[in-house]
DNA sequence: TATAACATGTAACAAGTTACATGATTTC
DNA sequence: GAAATCATGTAACTTGTTACATGTTATA
């Protein structure tokens, strides 16, 4: 909730944008760090807006469809600030569900449960090889420390799945003929 | 979703329980796991047993209030396996709110940032030790590696914050005067 | 000429949480 | 005698997603 405030009002801070703009900007630069949906974007800028954290203007070129240009207030960047140090002073509590299927591997054969977790790192080398090629057009120093801080994740969970893997091999009861 | 039903199985083959048992164990024992309420709980028990997925059987002891003893069936093993299969296979994508904060961190003297990056790393050595001090009473191999994989995240997740305050005092403008 | 991109919005749906209701028993 | 524990459940609420409706303009 919070955060995805933050997320608006802080790329409001840089440009006035309308709506489109800005889930545009988010899903094209930002896919490891939101996900976050048009709907709600939308839903969001208009809570923001009717707070009065956020000025609207409408704009319209021609007769494409008119445009709401939102630009943040001061309300708003006090909003921003306020926001901005509940969200640095504080550690979020990250559930990992993966770990759910961790906790239950020993009631598969090793080699199953080999099997599925070489799946697994196969699926996140994929995302941390995307993480790698994303290009930091926008050289903010912020932008650049999230990017680091999501591969610096990546690669723990990647050195983890390597090592309970090797672990998982060096069973007694771990079958060589199936590889 | 489908990992809280992975959980709710895994947990009933070990033995039949009822709702308030299971839930109950699920808040004393696995608190870096899932914080799954106990609505959700009870729902998701209604939800398998409605699938044929669990048995029910109800018990009471004297006057006390009657319990729902919920037992995994064949078609609930079936069911566990295919979860646990997909469970295992997929690396779950995950956002850190956290990194929202970052990516705004320009907006603030470094100072600012420090002091509230500091607050940050407490609250995460506060999470980090409760972790280390978690009984493993439960000797299953897997559970442990669950546990150690959450150890491990919250150890990258140190790391960087310690570098990354290390790095924001080796700026140019950060004053030392604050400290 | 079809379809993708531009631009906003709404309604239905999904999933989980909060807060409460009920009522017995054990503990302070 | 009050409060916590045991045991289940429901209703209201919150938050976000999916899918669609609308209509223009650029692109293939």
């Amino acid at each position: 909730m919070d955060h995805r405030s933050l997320l608006l009002l802080g790329l409001l801070i840089s440009q006035s944008q309308h709506g489109y703009q800005i889930h545009d900007f988010i899903e094209t630069n930002l896919p490891f760090i939101t996900d976050m949906k048009k709907a709600t974007a939308y839903a969001h800028l208009e809570k923001l807006s009717k707070g009065k954290y956020i000025d609207v203007s409408v704009e319209q070129e021609g007769s494409r469809p008119p445009r709401k240009v939102y630009s943040i207030n001061n309300q708003g960047m006090e909003l921003f600030y306020q926001l901005l140090a509940e969200n640095l002073a504080a550690a979020d509590t990250v559930f990992y569900e993966g770990d759910i299927g961790l906790m239950f591997l020993d009631h598969l054969p090793v080699e199953d449960t080999v099997h599925y977790l070489n799946k697994r790192r196969k699926d996140l080398e994929k995302k941390h090889h995307a993480v790698q090629l994303t290009p930091l057009h926008d050289t903010s120093k912020g932008v650049n420390i999230a990017f680091q801080h999501k591969k610096k994740m990546l690669e723990a969970e990647l050195s983890f799945l390597n090592e309970t893997i090797q672990q998982l091999k060096a069973s007694p009861d771990y079958n060589k003929e199936v590889e």
